[in-house]
DNA sequence: CCTACCGATCGGTAGG
DNA sequence: CCTACCGATCGGTAGG
């Protein structure tokens, strides 16, 4: 249970971290944030262990000093993200806030996630069919239970007429894959910036693209 | 010009068609079938002639006597599914509707062809990346010009009053990442029908989460 | 952290 | 469509 904590502490700290701060912490900080770049460039897959040890400036056999194997890497990344996510849900669920307001929050909390920890949220996102057993398993119960929590708050909303009736696990699913789209806006230079990014994420996702005149 | 038209027909009748009649209608067709399947399933990377030869019934050999290269297969898939996406955008482009129900029809169709053309559209959305040049090139410009002709709709809805105003390219990347979220639907066994999850999609997505009272 | 190297597997070809 | 096989590359280890 301890461990457990300090894994979710480190997590957050080092994710939390300016870039060059988390890059300097540790040459398997190094290690995993060059993966995440890889990995979410050229997928996990395609990307071999002789292309990440040039990125990261050493040899290939002297990864292994520092990580047990590729599948290794994978783990960490996406179980680092996992962390993020439960621990932040988990505050929302318990404030009282309105139904409405705790949306607003997850929305912005993920589109700023994927913004400012792209390489490592966009991974975890994508590329976590390539967790072996027992990882694969936990990660898809954790990414499962994230949903649920998500789709109670929306029933919750219907409940008390905050929000209009719709099956809420359709909604959950539309509102994580639109903020994933972000991924092609980080891609293309931003026309508008982080914040309009934001903004404008939201008031669609909330109010519509139909103007109510 | 001739030969693209022609290449677009037989993309559209061939994923027109019923599985039965697709797989049957050739080898090159079923191995295109199962080579989706199997993209989707592990990634194009993670999957090997072998594996593919295997689903297939033939040996890895023998592939090479229907296509020329992994990659081609790839392409096929990706190509075949830009095609009937041209097509249809074009078409509505065309017509004479508001813009909110050019934009509604654009929707229900994204959606339709994730539900029924699942595996070849699925892989054609993530699996590009490993597409080779000169066709990564070519494939990346479609999508690009998919997107601007989707926003130029929005924008157009904008000017006529009937979108409220946001950002067109922004809304364009959340609809069409929110409808690749049908994967999920897809692979959890539904607990509600096609047809809802359509309407429910289709109602967050123009009218918003919150219930104006 | 490197050199040297392992067995396994990859995409693909030759020849029938 | 198969058997037999190619060179290249993979993840990872031994030993220093």
């Amino acid at each position: 249970m301890i461990i457990v904590i300090r894994a979710l502490l480190a997590g957050l700290l080092s994710l939390g971290m300016a870039k060059s701060q988390r890059k300097k912490a540790s040459k398997k900080g190094l290690i995993l944030h060059k993966a995440s770049a890889m990995f979410r460039e050229k997928g996990f897959a395609a990307t071999s262990m002789r292309d990440l040890a040039e990125s990261v400036g050493i040899e290939a056999a002297s990864l292994y000093n520092h990580i047990r194997s590729k599948n290794e890497i994978l783990e960490a990344i996406c179980f680092d993200v996992a962390n993020i996510f439960n621990t932040n849900i988990e505050a929302v669920e318990a404030s009282n806030q309105k139904s409405i307001t705790k949306i607003d929050n997850l929305l912005r909390f993920h589109i700023r996630q994927m913004i400012e920890n792209y390489e490592e949220v966009y991974v975890s996102d994508r590329e976590w069919k390539h967790l072996e057993e027992p990882y694969l398993s936990n990660f898809q119960t954790q990414r499962r239970n994230y949903r649920k929590k998500f789709a109670a708050i929306i029933e919750d909303g219907i409940a008390r007429n905050e929000i209009r009736k719709i099956d809420a696990p359709t909604a959950v699913l539309i509102i994580l894959h639109a903020i994933s789209g972000i991924e092609s806006w980080h891609r293309s230079k931003a026309k508008i910036n982080a914040e309009e990014l934001e903004n404008n994420m939201v008031m669609i996702m909330i109010d519509g693209l139909r103007k109510h005149s």
